[in-house]
DNA sequence: CGCTGCATTGAAATATCTCAATCAATGTGG
DNA sequence: CCACATTGATTGAGATATTTCAATGCAGCG
């Protein structure tokens, strides 16, 4: 078929296994249309009503919520292969914004679609789910890195994260990290101010951890360091030991006749 | 029938409407046993691999973290009607700990249940997607409590949230707020120390905000100023305006013959 | 060349933590 | 009923982490 594939990625960075060929062309199927958005263009505002749900073909959308001065909290990241707001199609409304980071390109999927798609198929309607609940987990890993770790320790676990998951998608290659948050987001992300992230960069960059090098690449030196000064430990991602959707598939391998 | 009803508070806090009868039936069919929790028990353990979901017939779970050194960081507090694992049902593996904050009386679910209850009403299926969406939203708040906020600021969002789950499910009186927390599990949903803890409690009664009367009993003397001093804005609870499940009601609708 | 946006640095102010002690309520054994 | 242990709340004082404010540096860009 002639349309291009826009769901190489999808929701690669969140199952251990692959979509049936059938099912990726429903999902083909479900994209209205793709849309770009310019580098920190706003995609959907807190409260706002949601008829559509957006999957990340490329680029990266920060998740974020406002507080009374209008200073950002980052609560989630998105990449490619992620839905941005897929539990906007139970709930109908966001209670938070969503924005580029930088130019972005994205696909549209209709809610109705994505009702269709889910009565369809079961499988895939728990694959939906499971996406969703995996943000879940990293608010979670969130939480408790605000809560608990130094500036330092939060930027490390952060960026293990991305890591991580940048090489569940392949995107990682042992050393550079393609992401391109500028300090200001990192701070936002971490509960601190600009200042504080540049001095807790000059620090792990002093220590061999890690160098930002502009033109949204991190150079990683010391994945270990990182990883024991965000206390990051990955299962979170579920991306180990393929247990994600398995007990899901042994049922269906029962169901199905 | 003679089974007792378990499923009075079912989701209550969670869906802006009724389960329908016959769903209540099914769910109250779907627990195996109920099992009752000593103060400070620990339910499940970080890792490990679940074969069931609890929900609260009575009493309070409390969702953790632990760092290195074995301190706690909360990331979730659950109540009568909530569903504290339904999340292990696709994800078959819990990525935190939980544990009962006093005594506490919980139904088992075992998951072939679950299983079966999300094949046989499509309406069910997506509740419960729902419940544990409202959780990820919860997450996205305390995210921003802890990023955002001052220790002040962090407790009384803390207690906001905890008010109006409370009045969801007829337990608040305007006044008094049956919690039981003590000043270490406040500090640990806060990511403060207990000491600083007391010390932001102490301004709080002093400026006539609210008082921690023992016997696991918050009085609130200034809900507005409560509200304010957390940057509380409630919609994050999907409460108002019966947002929550009217879509799906409505494709139920024009599903059903 | 003079913006503009971001990164960087310094110095003082503030929030929070740490450590250590005391207090109050409760329960237990004799 | 008393002596003692336990648990959680409370307070003080000094140490540390982080913020704030203000200035400077630096690169891309019209």
């Amino acid at each position: 078929m002639g349309i291009p594939l826009h769901t190489k990625l999808f929701l690669k960075g969140r199952l251990r296994h692959e979509l049936a060929a059938q099912e990726k062309t429903w999902l083909e199927e479900a994209i209205g249309r793709t849309i770009r958005l310019e580098s920190r263009e706003i995609l959907v505002e807190r409260g706002e009503r949601v008829e559509h749900s957006y999957y990340i073909i490329e680029g990266t959308v920060l998740r974020h919520l406002d507080d009374r001065n209008g200073e950002r909290q980052l609560v989630g990241v998105n990449i490619p292969g992620d839905f941005v707001d897929l539990h906007g199609f139970p709930m109908k409304r966001l209670d938070h914004s969503t924005a580029a980071l930088g130019p972005a390109h994205l696909a549209e999927v209709p809610h109705s679609a994505i009702a269709d798609l889910v009565e369809r198929s079961g499988h895939l309607a728990r694959a939906m789910w499971f996406s969703t609940l995996l943000d879940a987990a990293m608010h979670r890993e969130w939480i408790f890195r605000l809560g608990r770790l130094n500036a330092e320790g939060r930027i490390a676990h952060l960026i293990c994260e991305l890591i991580e998951r940048y090489k569940f998608i392949g995107m990682y290659d042992g050393r550079n990290l393609p992401v391109s948050l500028l300090q200001r987001d990192y701070a936002e992300a971490c509960g601190i101010t600009p200042v504080h992230a540049n001095r807790s960069f000059r620090i792990l960059k002093e220590r061999g951890v890690l160098e930002l090098r502009g033109e949204g690449r991190i150079e990683i030196h010391d994945k270990a360091e990182l990883q024991r000064l965000g206390e990051f430990r990955g299962d979170y991602l579920y991306g180990e030991g393929k247990l994600a959707l398995e007990s899901f598939e042994d049922r269906d391998e029962q169901a199905s006749r």
